[in-house]
DNA sequence: TAGCACATGTAATATGTTACATGATTGA
DNA sequence: TCAATCATGTAACATATTACATGTGCTA
């Protein structure tokens, strides 16, 4: 049902086509909130349409339609937001693939962790750009979608890139500890002497 | 398909049962990284089977099944973990919700940000409590799951709680700039004086 | 007048959800 | 012996993915 809400969202901010909503997903939600592709937008409109919770109020060149949220639809959505559920489901392949890093073993796993802090730092770098560009003109409206993603990023991006760098850290100290021996698969199969893991506290 | 790596992962661990790997998801992976139910993760532990990428090697009491990755699961997992697409979808309702939050108007989404800000609080601190339980015995496996996603929660959790505080500063500063007259639907219905919204560009 | 961006759609398949079904073992 | 937890499954339905189909309007 969510991507139900979330083009009720968007249509709340302001009346839009199928196409223009796509790139709005892409813009602002895609990344961090909800992602959804083209042809489940289109179909997700029609359904909304025929449910009266959007309408077509114009229709364009190429066959071009632009809906508009309805009141039923605007009252459905904040009857949405309103009742917020204690838990909600999360995929992220992303982070999921940063949680299996261990089964590449040590070395391979530290490899992947650098590597994602190096392009974390880039995409941090360009998100400050276009934040500093967009700042100018947009500032009048703080809750405005390109707004709240970029600046979500910037809080964001920063914690998972501290959390990989984190996790090197350990591994290094955790290599230490072991006598600092080169290791090729990492866990199962190694050595496995947990003899000395005494102090080190992770000053949390 | 990321839920068949994801099976694999846990198992790359240690074999497990269907049981196990349901609570085990719900500890590790549910919350951050990916959402899986029960039913759906037996139905697939049956087609990795089927597939030879696992294998039973116990049965127990209750027709328990203890799986094991085989080798050609753990070769297709570390296939999976090597090549690293550039994006992958993200669907966080939760995030979904912060973004919409708008529509419900000025007050109303300032008093839900407020909400969430304490609540994710309270997690922290909770989570906090945890991870310096967990370190005494934990410590030799920085890349156990248990701590990886516990470390995850204390980096990512109060970059949201920021980026929600800083997203109500700017409703604050932008209340003020606008006279600080009180508005109870914030948006669409409201005053709608678009005298002074600048250029407003799209930003990417 | 070719190529690109605009613009919407259908069909087959895969994945995920909800609800239900079934029964064994353990411990109070 | 009763309730809780362990343990696995099926079926109907909803949602999402992949691949394809179709055509328009703009502009270089």
């Amino acid at each position: 049902m969510s991507l139900r809400y979330a083009l009720l969202g968007l249509l709340e901010d302001e009346a839009a086509s199928g196409y223009e909503l796509t790139k709005r997903f892409e813009q602002a939600l895609n990344r961090y909130a909800w992602h959804a592709q083209q042809n489940q937008i289109y179909q997700e409109l029609n359904r909304l349409a025929d449910d009266g919770l959007i309408e077509v109020v114009a229709q364009g060149p190429r066959g071009r339609k632009t809906y508009a949220i309805t009141e039923r639809g605007s009252a459905e959505l904040r009857a949405w937001l309103r009742n917020t559920p204690e838990s909600a489901t999360v995929r992220n392949e992303f982070m999921l693939r940063l949680f299996l890093l261990f089964a590449l073993g040590r070395d391979e796993a530290r490899e992947q962790l650098a590597a994602y802090v190096e392009s974390t730092e880039r995409r941090i770098a360009e998100l400050r750009v276009l934040v500093d560009q967009m700042d100018d003109s947009k500032r009048d409206d703080p809750l405005a979608y390109g707004t709240l993603a970029a600046q979500f990023g910037l809080h964001f991006l920063p914690a998972v890139r501290d959390w990989a760098a984190d996790a090197m850290e350990r591994i290094d100290r955790q290599e230490d500890e072991d006598g600092g021996h080169g290791e090729d698969d990492g866990r199962a199969d190694s050595g496995d002497g947990d003899t000395e893991k005494g102090g080190a506290g992770t000053g949390g």
